[in-house]
DNA sequence: AAAAGCGTTTGTCGTGGACAAACTGAGTTC
DNA sequence: GAACTCAGTTTGTCCACGACAAACGCTTTT
């Protein structure tokens, strides 16, 4: 490797800040107190970071999300760090095994269109609801599962987004109904990113004649109070992925909880709060996508 | 204001930095240097900034993101940043008092079914390119510029950009064509996370036969790289709203431009490139919605 | 089983110094 | 008049190291 190479594959703390999402105050401590990463210097002091530690700090901050701590995984070996994230991520082996891959592949592959026709036809048959939680949420969970083992990369994450989008938010435009109850307001918090939990807790909704309005993800805290309470709404629906730190989803959530007036009922989904029911008095945790709909006929009952 | 609302409302130099976009080390050596911001300090000695001081910082990014530099304007009341930022964005100001603002107004109101309805009748009337380029466009710049004199907030600016989206994707799906040229691969660089663009051009571009995929946005820069070499794409197009600073737009895309074979064309559009294009040697630059159509055919004759 | 206590681990914050990149504005050349 | 050069200034980012509260893992008690 020459001179120009090597440089341009070095980064500097601020790309792995952004390529990892590990703060620089945490990669400087790491190195201060586990010795690692270890990163060369440039001829101003400043780090620079070969890939292969970029890739280790990679999958490290993954089995942190997860639930490992820095202690006890810095010291391992890359390879060692990939066996314990196939560990993590396959409870039920064999039914992994088993599952339909074929989407799985047109992801992978990159033949988003055979991959958006594949998924048109499958809604056509299924139909919304069913589609959504029988086809896009296993996918989506794959999809997740193959990113964990490092065998998908951004490019495919982002297709298979775009394209599950295109396809959830025509179908749930045609189903449009105004004024109908109840009217759910449906977002996420400032540090999650992930829409897709949104947009099928939409599509298994609006079937049955609630009246959502989604605002995207990233809303803050005060603004999801405000909204809701301007707009009338009856339920605020927030979703966090795998990903998102439990703790602070459930801090946020207490404290939204505290903020809105108790006639709005507030729904939580998504792998962050999935069994963290005792925790989260006065908020009703959605633990699948048809989980959804049972939440919606509490709801109705509770309300007729 | 009794304790606990105080407690809530002044905010950790990380939940700043969330809300303002600046970083702490900014933070930390404009108070430095400037003496502004001057945060009061909890009993641990750690900063805590009042609301007004956080939404003064807010007003002094935009003025940046404008090109002022901080030690011209950190002085100023916010009465009078407020001002600057009016003089900012009101180069004709005649002609931006005359638009239609009905559609803002309803974005304004949080009047989502109105909004969504107004607009697909404005798609149905004009047809999707006109649509864009005429309606969406225009909206989207009246939006930008509210929020930049702080007069719609984040739920504005979501709702917004969810019902575009809804409707643009909707309209877009409608058109696609399997297999036609140009193959246009669209996404925007790891740091924008605005989609408007993306789905604008892509509106322009399907009607005219051209084969779109969007990757969505904050894709890495190796990574568009690789998606476009292995997808066998002509054209690779990027947006970049007005916040994105102008200096990384033009290195990024001069190091993507070195990356990709010449074969394959670099289209770059939006307001962080506006007029850039003597930097820009190799890349097309696209000043506007329409001027995606004249590039389109520029393209076509050198290819015919 | 849940709660309480206790040492350890961990991320974030603080200070102050340094420096390269970006910008400004005056002077020069084409 | 536009394009370039060049010293001087501004500005953001990085570094080191110390501190500490919150979170965690474990044992003991209710």
């Amino acid at each position: 490797m020459n001179d120009a190479a090597r440089f341009e594959a070095a980064s500097s703390i601020a790309a792995v800040e952004r390529d990892t999402g590990l703060p620089k105050d945490t990669l400087r401590v790491w190195e201060r107190r586990y010795g690692f990463p270890a990163p060369a210097r440039d001829a101003n002091g400043e780090r620079l970071y070969p890939p292969e530690q970029v890739e280790k700090l990679r999958l490290i901050r993954r089995l942190i999300d997860h639930g490992r701590r820095p202690a006890g995984i810095v010291g391992a070996s890359t390879a060692e760090l990939s066996r314990m994230l196939e560990d993590c991520l396959c409870p039920g082996d064999g039914a992994a095994a088993e599952r339909d891959d074929s989407l799985l592949q047109l992801v992978r592959l990159h033949r988003s269109l055979e991959l958006n026709a594949a998924l048109r036809q499958a809604l056509m048959k299924q139909g919304l609801q069913r589609f959504v939680a029988d086809t896009v949420a296993p996918l989506a969970a794959a999809v997740g599962e193959a990113w964990m083992r490092g065998e998908v990369d951004v490019p495919e994450e982002h297709l298979f987004t775009e394209q599950v989008q295109n396809v959830l938010r025509s179908a749930i435009s045609a189903h449009a109904v105004a004024g109908a109850r109840p009217r759910v307001l449906l977002t996420t918090f400032p540090e999650e990113e992930h829409i897709l939990g949104l947009l099928m807790a939409e599509a298994m909704l609006v079937p049955e004649g609630a009246s959502c309005l989604s605002l995207g993800t990233r809303t803050p805290l005060a603004d999801i109070r405000t909204a809701a309470v301007a707009g009338g709404f009856d339920i605020v629906g927030l979703s966090f992925s795998i990903a998102y730190p439990a703790r602070q989803a459930i801090d946020g959530l207490l404290e939204l909880r505290a903020s809105l007036p108790p006639a709005v009922a507030i729904w939580a989904g998504g792998a962050a709060v999935r069994d963290k029911h005792k925790r989260l008095p006065g908020i009703r945790v959605v633990g699948d996508l048809d989980d959804t709909l049972a939440a919606l006929r509490e709801w109705r009952a509770a309300h007729a």
